[in-house]
DNA sequence: ATGTGGCTTGCAAACGTTTGAAATTTTTTG
DNA sequence: CAAAAAATTTCAAACGTTTGCAAGCCACAT
């Protein structure tokens, strides 16, 4: 591992002054047109790489943008990280992704470490854990800072900040209503951890379209899981020995949906005959199972897009700021087999 | 958007030298315990972040290593991110995240903003385009530099750095070996992009399989695909309409071995009893799908984490630069119902 | 009074680069 | 050939921090 070329290297090689050489390298045009090119020859010769870092200092600026997200591994993370680049990129940001994996430890770390990075703004999706605590006081030298701070899918009241979030609510509402319009009854629900927004939005989604429809709200039929798969298996189970056992089940995500799929047919039910099912991120794999998973898009890269641009308009944003910018995006209900007419 | 309070507005504030203020706030052992406690406060008070890019410059390095990888959005891929910052984070080290999207204008990107970051390693998971291309121009800086460069997941060998691949060829065998067993004699292949050694390496356990098992390798039961699940559909139409139609199909991924089962239904045969399906990668989704997918399944988080071990060697790695290390994970077949007993 | 030692603080250089202004060299012009 | 103009190069400061060394101050012993 050498020491990279520096411009001073260049310069006392040539016997010139790193001036010169910063020049030459910069095509500056008061630089003699030879001198240039042996400089330019070398410095190519020898690898010379600018020192970003150093710029960096000089400028006090990096062009790089923090983005921190509870995970990556999954379509619709995934998706945001995408949509906030496709903007970003080509405006020669750089993006600084961490990852959480739901823990407020690391999140309150990494604010930290993009803050002593220097960077221009942060894109936060809250981890999980940040959520059930509910202290923010790993965002305060963000807020000190006055730094562009733009709240992804999960938002949080407490912290002037913009937002692009999904509108869950009404994603899980047109869900249930699908259901109800296909005949079903007894709607049950595989909830996320409570306390999230997420979680609680569709559920409220859940629950007052039930009432709007004159249906109970039956607190035996409501289960929490953690969004993961296996969380859902033991819940469904449970449902189907209740005595008046549930003609659909509507799932917090897909995972979950796909989970109950699974048991409900090792119990020797048919989906969507006995039981229909309808899952909730519209994640690619949803189509292709069987049966093909009625779902609630989230549009992951318009999210990102739209982060992007709040980010890009933050001067005018941030001078109103007790009225900060929220965009919720709608989430759009796709219809496949898995919640087929009832037998 | 606030300048950042630097250790210098403290001075003036105080007036102080600036040594004084840094010795403050970090605790140094020769300053005066009131002073330390004042200039303490009031940095705490004012929101002070010791500014990490002059640090980095001060010291010529940033603890930071990058990462690149053509996709994020998937198990697997976040599994080796996982493993690399399980090794390197309780180090102190940070991820620079890099996704190429297969692009290796991306790619070569990224190697030189990495570069001129000043990162202390490269991971690299080479994209596919520069896979086709075959050029690998955009690492020469790398080698001049003798930075640590480790290939993850795809091997280059052209290149003299270490790397961490898997047995793609033993675990396809095995795949393909368990088929064989289960009774079936027309087994497909839904192969990946040509080119790729990760297909190939597949490709070839699969040939070599078949000719040890005395079955003949046919053309026309091996068909290209991009690695997505779309791109399996027309291809298994395509084997399902075959005068003599396979009573297998091993796919190159599990993608791809679920849009063949989607198809395989479609019209009208059953998995396994009349078409037995395996996949690769173990996604786990995979377990949960109906009838659940036998899969081959690759240790992305290991990989991660012996990629960061032969990082952390890289000194001695160096050294015997003519040889470096090669690491080949194992592969494992875990058996599920899309690959039973045929009828 | 003077020197000794301990405690506390300041000075200056360093990291790599850019850039306005000044200095030097070369070319042109009268 | 001298002076002015143009071309090219160098100087010095700046970004924010750390750190070895020098320096200041105070108390105490001689």
């Amino acid at each position: 591992m050498n020491k990279p070329v520096t411009i001073k290297d260049i310069a006392r090689k040539f016997r010139c002054s790193p001036s010169t050489v910063s020049r030459a390298l910069n095509n500056h045009p008061s630089i003699n047109e030879d001198t240039r090119r042996n400089l330019q020859e070398y410095a190519q010769k020898v690898g010379y790489q600018r020192n970003q870092v150093s710029l960096n200092l000089l400028n006090t600026k990096t062009a790089s943008i923090g983005v921190i997200v509870p995970t990556i591994n999954n379509y619709y993370e995934s998706a945001i990280i995408e949509g906030i680049d496709a903007v970003l990129h080509p405006l020669g940001y750089t993006l600084n992704i961490c990852v959480t994996n739901e823990q407020y430890l690391l999140e309150s770390e990494y604010v930290t470490k993009l803050l002593s990075n220097r960077v221009e703004g942060i894109f936060l999706s809250v981890s999980q854990e940040t959520y059930d605590f509910g202290h923010y006081e790993h965002l305060e030298n963000v807020g000190k800072r006055n730094l562009p701070l733009i709240f992804i899918d999960r938002d949080y009241e407490g912290f002037s900040a913009g937002s692009v979030t999904i509108d869950d609510y009404h994603g899980a509402f047109a869900a249930v209503e699908h259901l109800i319009s296909t005949g079903r009854k007894r709607i049950a629900h595989l909830k996320g951890p409570n306390g999230m927004a997420v979680t609680e939005q569709r559920f409220k989604g859940y629950t007052e379209c039930l009432t709007k429809y004159g249906l109970p709200v039956e607190e035996k039929l409501i289960i929490n899981t953690n969004f993961k798969v296996e969380s859902a298996l033991e819940p469904t189970a449970q449902l189907l020995q209740l005595e008046q056992r549930p003609d659909a089940i509507f799932g917090v995500n897909d995972q979950v949906a796909i989970g109950a799929m699974k048991v409900i047919r090792e119990k020797g039910w048919r989906v969507p005959e006995d039981i229909a099912v309808v899952g909730f991120d519209n994640s690619p794999i949803s189509a292709y199972i069987s049966p093909s998973l009625t779902s609630v898009a989230r549009p992951g890269r318009q999210i990102g897009e739209e982060a992007a641009r709040i980010f890009l308009n933050y001067p005018e944003a941030a001078a109103k700021k007790d009225n900060p910018v929220h965009i919720v995006l709608p989430s759009q209900l796709i219809v496949r087999d898995s919640s087929g007419k009832s037998k």
